[in-house]
RNA sequence: GCGCCUCUAGCUCAAUUUGGCAGAGCAACGGACUCUUAAUCCGCAGGUUCUGGGUUCGAGUCCCAGGGGGCGCACCA
């Protein structure tokens, strides 16, 4: 049997009450006649002989706990709670004779022990490990921990809302896939025992998404985990959260507009304003954003004309003009976007929706309608970083066969990387997909952005870390 | 996977270039205090210096191996 009460109804917030302007009149030494119940942590401790003061933290914020040893039940009990204790009170709001806005504690209840300390009440948790491998101290030691996380709830919440606004219908679809498909990227394998079958984690939910659209859903969007067998770093988890939202009878001009909306509304919703400041340089999120084609970005970088036109062994030799070394395997459309890539992609600060892809490189998007060699696809680059992948999507059932048959033959040539073809996909597509368009937007970046974190593990809960040895 | 950096009390950090008794603040613990704001004051404790080897009269410090973390590279079209 446990001391400590089953349930503490009635609460009201913390940062709510310290806040409430019925209490801004109230002067100091003055009581407010008004009673509140209030559940959360201790956090500081102040007592004082026949007083005693304390700060009580809840989500919402913290409030001043006052008390006086005539009046308050069980006084000395009270001001010898541990940092971090949880405890719910009953009291009035008062001013105390020094300005505090404060609840002079009349009755509470302890309702679960801290045997573990906060770290320091002043510098928090400093350690990364400490605070990746115990979020959940990292959360109270440390307020901006705490802030960044409520901020991120609340840009996905923007999101939903600005695209429910306009008609979008979410879905979830399949996370456990036969095979991979939709993305250029190793999936984690798993085994599924009843089928005697691997099964793949998902490394988009494109294709579902368009099947979604031939089956009528005409603004469809899902938002949730993708999973890719890659390396960590600053910028890359191994499961991230991915946007992708497909409109049918739209193109990828239509989404240009799309990812403006949702990025930068995202900005005026959470922060107030899409001016910010990242890593201490100006960023400016109010659209429309700049557009330009991949080419003209790469010459304005590199001063250096590089097209698609002028085939791979003069983009080759222009690159080793440019000192770069490729290593990549391809024809003029791999070089290109790999002189990209290395050069001008992460000088750019942007935002900039980044136009015009070479069609090598693109298997799922529609081809240009008046570049041949090229389809209609953006990416958004902010910060050096891509936010988004959108495009005009490729509709035609032939020729996305051809495509991912071409996929294929480099997977069983060695990329272990490239697609596969989907026959469930194809045959999706020979009952009509309508011009759509789609985007695909990496949450986890937007909200390192609008937060101001340098490493994608600041975003995220619990980032992926090795497991300690015993 | 490779390179560089890093790991000291529960937390935050010290520990004389160039090896010489491992310390402080906060937290905890005992006490004082009727208006504190990182309360203050008195007292008391607190260590596998990440692990394992080695060099040395002597290692937190130097060397080797291993582990965790950070950053960079690779990977991520």
């Amino acid at each position: 049997m446990s001391a400590f009460p089953y349930r503490f109804p009635g609460t009201v917030g913390a940062g709510a009450v310290a806040s409430d302007p019925a209490y801004a009149g109230l002067a100091p030494g003055e009581s407010s006649g008004s009673v509140v119940t209030l559940a959360g942590r201790v956090m500081r401790s102040r007592p004082q002989g026949r007083v005693a003061f304390a700060q009580l933290r809840d989500w919402t914020g913290s409030i001043q706990l006052f008390a006086q040893a005539t009046s308050c039940e069980r006084f000395e009990e009270l001001t010898r709670l541990a940092l971090g204790d949880w405890i719910g009170v009953t009291g009035e709001v008062v001013r105390t004779k020094r300005g505090e806005l404060s609840v002079e504690v009349a009755t509470w209840s302890l309702l679960a022990e801290a045997r573990l300390g906060f770290g320091d009440k002043w510098r928090g948790v400093q350690d990364v490990e400490t605070r990746y491998r115990q979020r959940e101290v990292d959360l109270w030691a440390n307020e901006s921990s705490r802030a960044t996380f409520l901020l991120r709830s609340r840009i996905v919440a923007s999101i939903r809302r600005r695209l429910d606004g306009r008609g979008f219908v979410e879905v979830e679809t399949p996370i456990l896939h036969p095979i991979p498909g939709g993305a250029h990227a190793r999936p984690f394998v798993t085994h599924y025992n009843a089928l005697h079958a691997d099964f793949y984690l998902r490394i988009a939910t494109e294709l579902h998404l368009k099947r979604l659209v031939v089956g009528g859903f005409e603004r469809v969007y899902e938002l949730g985990r993708i999973f890719r067998n890659e390396g960590l770093s600053p910028r890359h988890n191994p499961e991230f959260t991915g946007l992708e939202a497909y409109q049918a009878y739209a193109d990828y001009t239509d989404m240009m507009e799309l990812a403006e909306h949702l990025v930068a509304g995202a900005a005026s919703d959470v922060l107030g304003t899409t001016q910010l400041t990242y890593q201490g340089r100006e960023l400016d999120l109010t659209p429309p954003w700049r557009r330009a084609t991949l080419e003209e970005l790469l010459e304005e970088r590199t001063g250096t004309e590089l097209t698609l036109d002028m085939g791979e062994a003069e983009l080759r030799r222009r690159a080793s003009a440019l000192g770069l070394e490729l290593e990549v395997r391809g024809g003029a459309g791999v070089v290109l976007l790999e002189v990209y890539e290395k050069t001008t992609e992460p000088d750019l600060w942007g935002p900039v929706i980044v136009t015009d892809y070479p069609k090598e490189v693109s298997p799922l998007a529609r081809d240009h309608r008046s570049r041949p060699g090229y389809v209609e696809r953006f990416e958004v680059v902010a910060a050096g970083r891509e936010l988004a992948n959108a495009f005009s999507e490729l509709c035609d059932p032939v020729e996305q066969r051809r495509r991912l048959e071409a996929q294929a033959a480099e997977h069983a040539a060695g990329d272990e990387e490239a697609m596969v073809v989907d026959e469930d996909f194809l045959r999706a597509l020979e009952h009509g997909l309508p011009p759509t368009g789609g985007i695909g937007i990496g949450i986890d970046r937007v909200v390192m952005l609008l937060a101001g974190a340098s490493s994608i593990r600041e975003v995220l809960l619990f980032p992926a870390l090795r497991p300690e040895q015993a």
